[in-house]
DNA sequence: CACCATAAGTAATTTAATTACATTTTGAAA
DNA sequence: TTTCAAAATGTAATTAAATTACTTATGGTG
């Protein structure tokens, strides 16, 4: 279940000890890898310099049946990546399996993510977050963690940012929202009354309303812009895990899109800041 | 780049409107997907019940150049993932690119991630945290939103959890450390030189050291139990983004590990808590 | 109920892959 | 350096697989 060596590498990993056209069969096929899935033995052959039967022995030498097969493992080798469908994890999981499963989940969380990402809004969003005064990234619970982690990366540009959990000081935050100001909620239901409340609370005092949340949620609803984030939990019994770092990766987007903005002079001043860390841990050694 | 859409999937979505013996040839392949990559043409036809060239004409039906083509298509959609090779974001990317960019990085971590997971000391962690007193996630910067995560999940369980950011705090934690007390440390790069210190200090006053960090790091030197993460942040210019990402997974599976040792009554405890927190969202419209 | 259009199957053909065997190359020992 | 055996590669024949062209069946419509 776990091992699971790419066959790619593996040809580039016996490189050394192949013959003269093994060699040129293993370069042919690293050289483009795509196009090995596609061509026949005899075109393979003919590109590599050497005759057909040679290749068949090639595939045969890395395990497979035939050359149709050894295509085959090569196309899936080419996509490294996850089983679909996710595995929930059972109570007769033990350490040879759980792990896996849960780094699979949250792979094919992000898959599916990556498949349906909202890419306008994510523009708009940068944009908005680009022209802010000021940033508040707001979330409660698990979502408060995802919060953290965002104010973390956006305290290093210019903009002032903030988070908070107290439901009051939200509240009152909220309400004190100024045109300029850009409240970032995030949660993952949607569901939260106090969230929602700070939303519709933010918007009607003239900021900018961005929610990082499930489509068509209430808190949907309240924002100016919504970054959608549709990922089933596939858990009841156990802990909600895929959704906060799909809600993550999102994060990094915003950062990432926000500095690509900022051209040079934000990544100077990013570096800057970085750089002031330095002192703070020990040295690599030589 | 972006639009992917699982074969598997388009197979699914098309079963209505195929006809009858192109029906049969859909089934066939859902039923054992994996089985249809191996077989040929003569064999899924049997299995399916249909002549050979109906199989022929389905592949054709689904943009395949004959069924050899459709098999190597099939194989790369069981396999949905990420084209290997991160690629760093660049000052020309635009909002077409750097999403998918990052999330296939943040893919492409999880699953190396994932080939060498550090099984026995996740099992030896689980085991430490299972019987442990008292936890402490302490992590600092980017850790720090991953120790709050931590704490949130881990605070579901009976075991009194903190964290803690303020280093002279940290200190003093560390070193009133008691037999029984786990301090869990989050570094990735594991020289930031207060959690070494932390580390250190805890070690030593008798309590059991876990740390979430980098092979041969000073931090996993002064760990009873090591957690291994060797994430290559591909970016200079950009900010660190991926580490934490495979952090926050590691933390999933240790939570998952400690539920599951727990076994029912420990699920129902988390789900009494889970439960509490109902009221505090607006109910989902039937 | 006849007719057309679509769907499915049969059999022939073509293409691709494999096997058996011949030739060449290589390296070690005389 | 020559010789020989073992390994490597290639050629050609064979077999297997896939595709095409064509025929037969099925189902809906005037």
């Amino acid at each position: 279940m776990n091992p699971k060596p790419n066959l790619l590498t593996q040809v580039a990993a016996a490189l050394p000890g192949l013959s003269k056209s093994e060699t040129k069969v293993a370069q042919a096929i690293l050289a483009d890898p795509e196009a090995a899935t596609q061509s026949s033995i005899a075109n393979l052959a003919k590109s590599a310099g050497v005759s057909e039967p040679s290749v068949n022995r090639f595939s045969k030498r890395f395990g497979a049946k035939g050359f149709p097969d050894f295509k085959i493992q090569l196309a899936t080798s080419l996509v490294s990546g996850v089983r679909y469908m996710s595995q929930a994890v059972e109570p007769s999981d033990d350490i040879a399996s759980y792990p896996f499963k849960l780094f699979d989940n949250t792979i094919s969380a992000l898959i599916l993510a990556r498949d349906a990402l909202p890419t306008e809004a994510i523009a708009e969003a940068v944009n908005l977050l680009s022209n802010a005064k000021r940033i508040m990234f707001l979330g409660l619970g698990t979502s408060a963690a995802v919060a953290k982690d965002a104010e973390h990366k956006f305290f290093r540009f210019n903009t002032p940012v903030t988070t908070q959990t107290d439901p009051l000081m939200l509240r009152m935050l909220a309400a004190g929202g100024l045109p300029g100001d850009v409240f970032f909620f995030i949660s993952h239901t949607g569901r939260t009354k106090s969230i929602v409340e700070a939303a519709e609370l933010a918007r009607a005092s003239g900021a900018t309303v961005i929610g990082l949340t499930s489509a068509k949620s209430p808190l949907a609803k309240a924002c100016d812009c919504v970054l959608e984030v549709n990922v089933t939990e596939n858990t009841d019994d156990y802990l909600p895990m895929t959704s906060r770092i799909v809600q993550l990766v999102f994060i990094d987007t915003l950062v990432t899109g926000v500095m690509l903005r900022g051209g040079s002079t934000l990544v100077e001043h990013v570096a800057r800041i970085k750089d002031s860390l330095r002192a703070t841990r020990y040295p690599v050694k030589k």
